[in-house]
DNA sequence: AATAGTTGCTTAATCGTTTAAGCAGATTAA
DNA sequence: TTAATCTGCTTAAACGATTAAGCAACTATT
């Protein structure tokens, strides 16, 4: 059976001497507390030979800090947050923080609980892929002062600590490339939402057009909503390419939009490039393996989950330092789906 | 800021009682300790007015519970174990469990790093899909009498409580299923590893020709390395193609298989099913998305998932039960891919 | 009236750490 | 010589909960 676990008592005993002295030396704090060489050497030893494991619980709650984060994405089966979560946790790891991983499934209510539950576990701070609605939330925990970053979605009314990509100017330079690709008429399809990273995607994408000298339509512009994504997504191509003339170019505003677009493209017959060119953000395997390769955004995965780790623990360890706002450039990675455009 | 954490004192100081008492009644073990009605009733709304919310740490530290499962899974990037993931999350939470999830990317090392680390953090118990040469670990978690549930991959020869699906029988039926529908020369790409549920994938398939009368030719089967799977694929379907005659038919191990396999079908263009027939385990948006829909063996994530965790929680709870060892039956989704052959 | 039993509460130990405060004895300074 | 300082250790409180044990003050029993 499991040979109970020791505890600083028990090194303590065995060395003839009191837990403080244990406590001190296995901290480091031999030299500021003046404990003596030899024992010191001792103790060490015997913590060894006793496969001393220190107890967080018992730290934590002495110490109120549990080094742990709490990591709050707004779903985890899309693959881009899948990615963040496991450069969160490696990054974190590096930092001495255990990561505990929530996802609010796009749902406020849902994010609302893991929060609490998360509070309740003491955790350290928060990293927060914010989900539809959840401002709020993010106001409490200010007012609660418990440290937080908010990763790759943030509230421009909010003073917060943010890492996010620069989603205006994504899609922003998918518009163009696409225009620079002699493409005329470009469509959209969104989320409804009033996340900000959303309405800046969609602004991107129409300032785009509007200094190339493309007149906006406003037909071009469809917004799903997340929980009827599947139909609407079918309802608004249909739409889209019933225009007369129908678009000849479309920008998926996110991953799950792209496939569900997709697989509509492919019950259709279209044909990508030539009936419609796409450019989609999000980034996975699908878009390699389409018969042709999709262009999309590449986000800087990697460096955004580790800044707001890097941020997050600067800001648990001092509590001063004024809010960074991090914004980062995503990577258009040009692949067949979009490519220049056979005059018509 | 911050309103300080309410705690069992504040309680009890505003109640004028002791925080045994309020203890007790927050327990609702005011009968067993007879509490007065009156006062129960008291500190109750006091605890509503001051939001009290117990403190984890405390109990745990008190109990030697912390309501914690620690689930490591072998590689998070795949969509199925994020799935598993999400599931295993889900329903802990239903149970009143928080997860913390480890990703071991199939790297003894980083599991046994992760298994400490969670040990450490007294995790009550572990859900473990096992990475290569992690058998010692297991046995070591046994020796501990830490309890803890295989989930997917299991090892024969140790005792354990595991949740799999029956990796021989889908193998199986993959083989069957190509043969009745024609094909001759079925081809196998699977990983080169030691891990019982890849030894039975492999058994399964050459059963599955065994029994329809077609000679095995060990040709057919290619192992490649996990970490060199990208040339190692390209390679072994080169040389699986330049067979004469080549095969007609390829069974995918894996999902990580089957997307580099299938990338490098696009670039060589090869044609499905015309050129080459595919079954794949693992399930994704990829194989709907795929020019030709793939074939694919569908395991029942949700209820793997649930189980696990509810036979983990059992398990924690009241420590005697035997062994449980389920497998769970994976459905052939038959999709053009595999699509009954023309004759030749 | 004496005893037993019940009711309603408190006390204090405990889980495993950390850390301020204090206490001897040795050394140094004046 | 006496005080001040240093050295090496211990004591004990604290973090926030749980819970066995105990103590009054009643009520019921004989």
């Amino acid at each position: 059976m499991s040979a109970k676990k020791t505890s600083l008592k028990d090194i303590a005993q065995k060395a003839g001497v009191s837990t403080a002295l244990v406590s001190y030396v296995l901290n480091g704090k031999e030299k500021e507390s003046r404990v003596g060489q030899e024992i010191a050497a001792k103790i060490k030893e015997i913590a060894k030979e006793l496969h001393y494991q220190p107890n967080h619980l018992a730290k934590s709650l002495r110490s109120g800090k549990t080094h742990t984060i709490g990591l709050i994405i707004a779903d985890i089966s899309n693959p881009f947050f899948a990615n963040i979560a496991r450069v969160v946790e490696d990054e974190a790891k590096k930092n001495g923080y255990t990561v505990i991983i929530g996802s609010s499934d796009e749902n406020p209510d849902k994010s609302r609980d893991l929060l609490n539950v998360l509070i309740n576990r003491q955790v350290d701070g928060f990293i927060i892929v914010s989900s539809e609605d959840s401002a709020e939330q993010v106001q409490d925990l200010k007012a609660k002062g418990i440290p937080f970053v908010l990763l790759d979605r943030y509230f421009p009314d909010i003073q917060t600590d943010f890492v996010s990509t620069d989603h205006y100017q994504a899609a922003y330079d998918a518009g163009n490339h696409l225009v620079s690709s002699g493409y005329k008429r470009i469509g959209m399809i969104a989320y409804k939402s009033q996340l900000f990273h959303m309405q800046e995607r969609i602004r991107g994408y129409q300032d785009a057009l509007k200094d190339n000298k493309i007149p906006f339509q406003k037909a071009w512009l469809k917004k799903v909503r997340f929980s009827y994504i599947e139909s609407e997504v079918r309802a608004t191509i249909d739409e889209l390419m019933a225009m007369k003339p129908p678009i000849d170019a479309l920008i998926f505003a996110t991953y799950g939009l792209a496939i569900n677009g997709l697989k509509y493209f492919n019950e259709l017959r279209l044909r990508v490039p030539d009936d419609l060119a796409i450019v989609s953000f999000g980034q996975a395997e699908v878009f390699d393996l389409y018969y042709c390769p999709i262009t999309y955004l590449k986000q800087p995965i990697g460096l955004l989950g580790q800044t707001a780790v890097g941020l997050l623990v600067n800001k648990i360890k001092d509590h001063q330092k004024g809010p960074a706002q991090i914004l980062m450039k995503a990577e258009l990675i040009v692949r067949a789906s979009s490519k220049t455009k056979f005059p018509e």
